[in-house]
DNA sequence: GGATTATCATTTGCATGCGAATGAATTGAC
DNA sequence: GTCAATTCATTCGCATGCAAATGATAATCC
């Protein structure tokens, strides 16, 4: 009845990509949570993202952080509603919705960085700085 | 503006294995969707779990599987109503909520085991077979 | 045994995530 | 130029996920 034991068929959860993949996700959640507490990953994404390219529309957003448009239109307005992001139209293109970050937002990130940077050592932490790097070019080759 | 910018202060969210973990998730459950169209990953694993061990309270299932007892509540109820579960009370301890496959929960698992190999395989089918074990080694270690 | 503590389950509230449907605006084909 | 196809955004419904609060039961300490 241990962990290891085949069973069945020899499909055992525990060691499916997908399983540890969850798993590991969620304890990188925790740990940004511990260090950063009031904002989420992917609001931390969408700042960070903002940050680099300045304005976008906010499919285009989407589609550079990996979130779909029903999805980063969530967190879009909830960094609006706190004033880290402002919401314009576009001049041309009127079923564009330009965001880009507002000076509260651009401080936020400055002082944020830094943290994200812990939180990434912490969630590799278990590794080697090799392993870590191995893991890191894996991952993105599934991804 | 490439992606290679390093800009900044040498930070780049996509290089960071929390953004890359979510990216490598969200890929993984379009697959696990597009092979197993009416059952989500969370569900099938509390299947599998329960093909394992039999018969367990609700919390300790979650423990197997990790989740918490919020999110298993919902996933159980759900499986319940479907008839893939039933729900009973512990005799002893009236705390617990005891949780096994019916007939028609064993019979689904056994048919789905098959495709959720297939669904590991096409998961790592972009490294080669060395790569994907190393990947599952490290994934396990920070998970 | 009685009070304190711990465990199990539930509920609420909030935040992703996605599919599907809708409407507005733009682009393309011709 | 006009009609069809595309793109952008929004909305709805459903399914995780977690924190925090609550109630019921069990275990522990004394």
């Amino acid at each position: 009845m241990s962990p290891d034991d085949p069973g069945h068929d020899g499909y055992r959860l525990q060691d499916q990509v997908g399983f540890i993949l969850r798993k590991a996700h969620q304890r990188h959640v925790a740990i940004f949570a511990a260090h950063i507490a009031d904002l989420t990953p992917p609001q931390f994404a969408a700042l960070a993202k903002l940050r680099d390219v300045g304005e976008t529309s906010q499919n285009q957003l989407g589609a550079l952080i990996a979130m779909d448009a029903a999805t980063v239109k969530g967190v879009i307005d909830r960094l609006a509603a706190r004033g880290l992001v402002r919401l314009s139209k576009h001049e041309i293109d009127k079923r564009r919705l330009q965001v880009r970050l507002t000076e509260e937002g651009r401080r936020s990130v400055e002082e944020l960085v830094p943290l994200a940077q812990k939180i990434t050592e912490e969630t590799l932490a278990p590794l080697s700085p090799k392993d870590a790097a191995t893991l890191v070019a894996l991952l993105a080759k599934i991804s």
